[in-house]
DNA sequence: TCTTCCGATGATATATTGTAACTCCCACGG
DNA sequence: CCGTGGGAGTTACAATATATCATCGGAAGA
């Protein structure tokens, strides 16, 4: 099996979720992170650092540099809060901060849109297959490149 | 199974390898991508596009542009005679670009040192856990960060 | 040969992504 | 009141990536 399921909160639950995994972990829950986490939350794809930075920057009516909102999310990726698409160079939001995987995420090339799964059969087959030849795996990067169904119907 | 040998041909066998099947797609070997491909090939890790045209341009001893270099690995990527690291923002040599795998990098965060690892179990899981989502997936990306097995000996 | 076209490269500019260094402010404990 | 430490602001810069237009040289056809 492998596959997992979750009861995926939004919104505002979403938010008061991701409070909670922060401040457990010995962070603060500051107005700033929780402007930079609900303007995160907001996009339905995944955002770099800057449309973070513009997003906030226009809700709060002033300007907010990009190099808080990298410190921010580094935060948010180190609790876990957020993930980082590295093949994006963008960021999205961890619906469930509290649960820890390594995670696959799929990015239509087309749309940009990305969903995440969770497939522990898959992580720990690459995570050993790395360990098999001497190496200590700390962080796989699980991203599938190709087209949504969505998009596919359209092509 | 899915563990998979290859003989790896360096050097001017690399080059040689290289240019037949780059020709064989029908795109032709100039001089300026046989020196890219040099230089990247003589890198011992994966090097970022600055690298290869700063390796390039003292060895040629003219300045040659980044995007020169970007434009031609770009065509060595779609024809695989490389790949592109993308947790690193690097490229790295195909020591068989005659032969198509999906295929994993081990990246040591310490020292840099990229290996690669064809498992064709693995990749065709990841493969069909997103087909089975209704994705079409085009280009797997799986990396994996960590320490290699030297660096983590000194530590 | 001439010329026309096209692919490859060069040159320049700019956009995007990511870090570093230092300052300021404010809450808190002494 | 003062010192300390975390969070955020500011500025500067480095690294990565793309866009645009010019030029050059060879191949194909008149």
């Amino acid at each position: 099996m492998g596959a997992h399921h979750h009861n995926e909160p939004r919104g505002a639950d979403l938010s008061k979720a991701a409070r909670e995994t922060l401040e457990k972990s010995g962070e603060q829950w500051t107005n700033m992170r929780a402007q930079i986490f609900e303007a995160l939350a907001g996009f339905d794809k995944p955002a770099s650092a800057y449309d973070i930075a513009e997003a906030v920057s226009k809700s709060e009516g002033r300007r907010v540099a990009a190099n808080s909102v990298y410190r921010i999310l580094d935060l948010f990726v180190g609790a876990n809060l957020a993930r980082r698409v590295e093949s994006s160079n963008a960021y999205i939001a961890n619906a469930h901060p509290d649960c820890l995987h390594d995670c696959i995420f799929l990015v239509c090339d087309s749309c940009g849109q990305t969903v995440h799964l969770d497939d522990d059969r898959i992580t720990k087959g690459v995570r050993s297959a790395a360990e098999a030849t001497g190496f200590s795996p700390v962080r796989p990067v699980i991203e599938v490149r190709g087209t949504c169904a969505e998009c596919d119907e359209k092509a």
